[in-house]
DNA sequence: CTAATCTCAGTGAAACTGACATAA
DNA sequence: CTTATGTCAGTTCCACTGAGATTA
């Protein structure tokens, strides 16, 4: 990868993925010592965030898929940091919500998250950093009208 | 996807990761459309501009692996792209060369491609995009002390 | 002997899609 | 009737590993 074509080396959607795969790469091999993914943090935020939450609204709330998202519930049950429990309400829901175990592995997971971003942005100083987010976000978000 | 907790708003790793999936979907349904694939392009890419090369000196220019270099290989002979000769120097190899049709080919791919990212950029302005890919080249270039 | 080159087979994860039973 | 929910099965693609045959 050393000699790289001139005409790619500056391809946005090629950097795009390159530094993806990156931070990727450091992030999943980090949550995978503390026995987690990536999928598991995101579940576990959203619940700590807007507390306990159908499946469907799960999904919603962290873009994971519907049909990944019963895996990622089951591993997290595992685990015993999430309960399901049928919505007697709505008796087609299951509501998940953290244990209390949950709580305290969702704070630890935190901090390994924010120490991992450090790591893969440390090229950068903390005002790029932030430039670089801004522009990801004007990226990324839907477009208003 | 809409109601993202804050707390994942501005996550590198993960701005990244969105940014670099919608990126993709882009480039490769749009290549796809061209019966191509990026690693096609890129391929075409590296034999345009520094010449005929063995395809462990493929692999190294264009980051692709030997492996999977050998599928993308075998598509673009397939479509009389390039051609695969064995090196009489050495016959453990094959010298990849572009056709008069590859090089018609990478003509095509790379207006295509300049529109594609013109596209998925339109978010930003051109300063920013500027800032974008100077921001991502140092996160993504190896260190020199 | 070893090392490099090409090839093939296969793994593991991500990002989907489709279909189904159950219940609203 | 239709729609929503949770579940399961399966596809496609990518990044990567390992091993074997050939030749240096």
């Amino acid at each position: 990868m050393e000699k790289t074509p001139a005409r790619l080396r500056r391809v946005p959607s090629r950097l795009l993925a390159l530094a993806a795969a990156q931070a990727d790469r450091v992030v999943s091999s980090g949550l995978a010592e503390l026995d987690a993914r990536k999928w598991h943090y995101s579940a576990l935020v959203a619940l700590h965030e807007s507390g306990p939450a159908s499946q469907a609204e799960l999904s919603d709330r962290t873009g994971i898929y519907r049909s990944d998202l019963v895996t990622v519930i089951n591993e997290l049950a595992e685990r015993g940091l999430v309960a399901r429990t049928p919505d007697p309400e709505d008796r087609r829901r299951n509501v998940i919500s953290l244990t209390e175990a949950g709580r305290e592995r969702f704070v630890r997971l935190d901090e390994a998250l924010a120490a991992m971003q450090d790591e893969l942005m440390s090229p950068l100083t903390a005002a790029e950093r932030e430039q670089l987010v801004d522009l990801l976000l004007k990226l990324v978000l839907p477009k208003r009208p």
